[in-house]
Parts: C-alpha cells; sequence; structure tokens
DNA sequence: GAGTGGTCTAGACCACTTG
DNA sequence: AAGTGGTCTAGACCACTCA
C-alpha cells in the first residue's frame, strides 16, 4: 500500500460541524473537479483513505458512496475507484422523424448511428398484441388492444434505450406493422402507405432515477438517471396512431429541438 | 416500538446470494408498489427492521439507502422515513416563447404557474456584466462580454428551477434588458423592438445527478436528478441574440414537445 | 423522556482482480 | 498471495422530533 502524497488532498476540519464523510467527499470532489484525477484515473483505495484521514472504513465508504451518488465515480470489486469518463453523448434530433428522413431502407437509429461512427444493434425485438395499459389507452383513445412493438437499441455494444410502441390493433393488424421488420422507412411508413397521413408528433420528457430492472437492462452505473420519453403520433385526422415509450440512459443522450418563434 | 405485522413485509431467503440488504430493499420496494405503503406514508423504522429481519442496524440502513438513492424514499430525522410523494408536475409547453405568448404584461412563468393554480415567486435576481465561459461564447458567436441575467423559480415557496439567459453586451447594454425587470414580455419583447426579429429557438435537454450546489440550492432531496436545458434565440438574420441555461428540479417538471412530421 | 434517524468505530469474512 | 472493494456485525454517541 504506497503512502498517498500528502496535498493531492486535504485534510479535515475537525472544527466543522460538517459530517465527516461530507468532508472527504468533498475534498475528494475538489480533487477531481481540479482536474487532480482525470477521467478513468483510479482513486486511492479505501485503505490509504482510511490511513490518510485517519477515520475508519465505514466512513470512507459512506464518502465514496456520495461520489457515487452523484454519479461522479464508479467502483469495479477487486480493482478500485474509479473516476467516470463520459461516455460520448447521441444527440436525437427533433426533425428525426420527419418524412424526408423516411425514404431509406434503414431504421432512424441505425442512419444516425452509423454516420456518428458507432456500431449500431437492435435487440430484444418483440411484437405481440396486448391489452394496453391505462396510460397507452387514454393517450390512443380507448383501443380494446394494441399492438406492442418493443426493442433494445446498443451502440458499440452498450445498450442505451429501450422502446416499445403501441398502436390500435385495428390500425395496425395483419399489417407490415405486425412484422418483426416492418420494411423500409419503418412503422410510419407503412402507416402513411395505410392511409394514415402523419400530421404531428407530442413529446413528453421526464427524467427521473431509473427502476431496478431498468438498471438491469441498460447496464446503468449508480448515479445515472434516465430520460423517459412518450412520444404520440396524429395523422391528418387527428387520430393518435402510435404512442412509443421510451426509456434512455441519460449519460448517453442529448436531445435536441428547434422551435419556432411564432 | 410496536411489533411489525407479519406479512406486510416477507422473509429473507437465507439460500439467496443476493445480498441481504439488496433483499430488504426488494421487499420493501415490493411492499411500496403494491401500495401497502402509500405516498407519504412511514415505513416501519430501523429498530424494527432490524428485529423483523433479523439483521444489524446497518444492513437495514443500507438497504434504506438504496430506496433513497431511487428516489422511492426519503427520511426525515427524529421523525422516520416516508415513501416521497409526487410533486405536482409543471408542464413546460414548446410554444411557451411563441410570439403570441408575449404580448402579456406578465412572465411566462407567472402566467403560466397562476393558471395552474400555483403560487409563483421569482427569487435571486441578478443582473451583470461578464466574461462568457467557453460554451457560452461558441453559442453566441465569440462576444468579448455578455450580459447576464440570473434568477431562481419557486412554486408555493419551492424552488424548482434556476436559469441564467447570456446576450451579447452590443445588444443589451443601456436598453432595457439590462435592468432588473424589463417589462412586459420579457427581455424577448425587448430583443424584438431593438430590431432582433426572432426566427426560432434551439433547445438541448439532458438530465444528470445534481452537483452539490444544486442540491442546496433547489432543496433537492436524494435520488431526484435535474433536467439542464440549455436554449438558444436566433434572430432572423441568424445570429445568436441569447442563450438561455436553465437547471429544473426533474421531479417538478415534464416539458412537452409538439413536433410537425414534415 | 422515549423514539427516531445520523454518524462513527473496530473489527470480521468474502469475492474479485492482478501478478 | 496480496490488494481491492462488498457485505455484515455489535456496539456507541449524537441531534432531532414529539408528546
Amino acid at each position: 500500500m504506497a503512502p498517498l502524497s500528502s496535498g493531492v488532498l486535504g485534510s479535515l476540519d475537525s472544527t466543522s460541524d460538517r459530517a465527516v464523510f461530507r468532508q472527504i467527499a468533498d475534498r475528494l470532489r475538489e480533487a477531481i473537479d481540479k482536474g487532480r484525477f482525470k477521467e478513468g484515473a483510479k482513486l486511492p483505495s479505501e485503505s490509504e483513505l482510511v490511513e490518510h484521514f485517519g477515520v475508519s472504513r465505514m466512513t470512507v465508504r459512506n464518502a465514496l458512496s456520495v461520489l457515487q451518488g452523484e454519479g461522479l465515480v464508479h467502483s469495479e470489486h477487486g480493482k478500485g475507484v474509479f473516476v467516470r469518463p463520459r461516455p460520448p453523448v447521441r444527440r436525437l434530433a427533433s426533425d428525426r422523424f420527419a418524412r424526408r428522413h423516411r425514404d431509406q431502407g434503414k431504421s432512424a437509429f441505425t442512419v444516425e448511428a452509423e454516420a456518428a461512427g458507432s456500431r449500431p444493434e437492435v435487440d430484444n425485438l418483440q411484437v405481440k398484441e396486448e391489452r394496453p395499459t391505462r396510460d397507452i389507452a387514454t393517450r390512443l383513445g380507448e383501443p380494446r388492444k394494441v399492438l406492442a412493438r418493443r426493442r433494445r437499441y446498443l451502440l458499440d455494444g452498450r445498450p442505451v434505450e429501450f422502446a416499445a410502441s403501441f398502436l390500435p390493433l385495428d390500425i395496425a393488424r395483419d399489417t407490415p406493422i405486425a412484422q418483426p421488420n416492418p420494411g423500409p422507412g419503418g412503422i410510419y411508413a407503412r402507416l402513411e402507405e395505410l392511409g394514415h397521413r402523419l400530421d404531428h408528433f407530442d413529446e413528453e420528457v421526464r427524467a427521473r432515477m431509473p427502476t431496478p430492472a431498468e438498471v438491469k437492462s441498460l447496464h446503468l452505473a449508480a448515479g445515472v438517471p434516465v430520460i423517459h420519453l412518450v412520444r404520440t403520433a396524429y395523422d391528418t385526422e387527428g387520430r393518435a396512431v402510435e404512442v412509443c415509450d421510451t426509456v434512455m440512459a441519460a449519460d448517453a443522450y442529448v436531445l435536441a429541438y428547434q422551435l419556432p418563434a411564432n
């Protein structure tokens, strides 16, 4: 166990009434912010911190868990605690579903990802008929049953998003939309061929901490929230023809919208 | 210390290799999800859980901290641990800055909040000239100095958002925009009067865990992320005339966008 | 004053990673 | 084998809340 070079981390203020583990978290956070520990770098081990600050191990662990909760560091069993590198961010443009993007053979996700130099994958594709949840039913105008299309998206092997599309069954039954691969331009192209010319989309954006199931499915590190996006597609008759419910790893996305001033 | 009625919480599976504190967190989460503890209800005390599960107090606290990290519960010193009530959500419509909303005397925030039956406040209003950060400078076309307008917004006494607007100094200096109260319609109305007719806005949306400063300023509970929104306003000449950097308590907001299909 | 959560100690054993 | 983080125990004292 190498001794910790003094000065990199300050010492504690015993007169302060700030809890010791918070002071330790503060020192480490400052050191990270000031670049004394760079992205991906290993923090001093728990034993080193115990010795340096003269506290018990639980106090050190408590401090480290604060930083984990902030998404600043992550731990690897048997290796150490590391400054979390910021992963490359995928930008979702608000015009990604515009009609002019729908003539290609590939999905929006695939095209965008390849343009950004990433390797896209789609996973766990599942298509089935089911009874809608209360929320989905309300958004779709109370259909008795819906067609559900679920899938997970990965970039360079990392799962980043999963999405579930719901369409009223009277629209989607026995159409290419009910096939695993709906064909070029995706389900929006098929909807238009079926006479549902799309007029506009509503998107609702929320952020929250993930459920345990989402942590597992998206391999989320501690301190990473999710963006929850619900998009409803309307045809020119004003009918809601699809709802897409998407959960994204927040550290992998930035959403970009362009709004007219008028 | 009243005994814990059995059945509300299951018991542990000693054959499982899942950590005990995770199993306890799972039992509590299930009980909350199934409505056995409703919003605002108090969970069993730590001592009760210690007795019920036959583990040490640290193990129980570890389990509770998992649920706090998920934003499911919050603790109050001396009182107990409670199921987090979901606060009323403020909906931000994407047309909130459309020109037709700018003829009123009140700010968008005030009008919206009052319409929703909430009591709006603006706080910590601060206007000053400063050197832009790298990011702001890039977005605004590299002005040497900017006018910065910072403020915090509260709903029914709860801080929910703070925002900083930056404008190139050559546009804003010695105009009503440099006044604490820029007058009816806000700074966008003033910009148009100054000949900068607004064309469109770009918005970038991210979500992340808050910094300690944000936790303090927004009184954020554990397990509540922030939504970070950066809006750039462009005039009809294509010039960026304002950047607004906003940080919102994610449990208080849902952003709503309407996108044309074409 | 009794009950609650907040902080901290000083150990222990385990699982994982690396040389 | 040595070092790391993961889990858990059995205590202790404190600060806060409520009756």
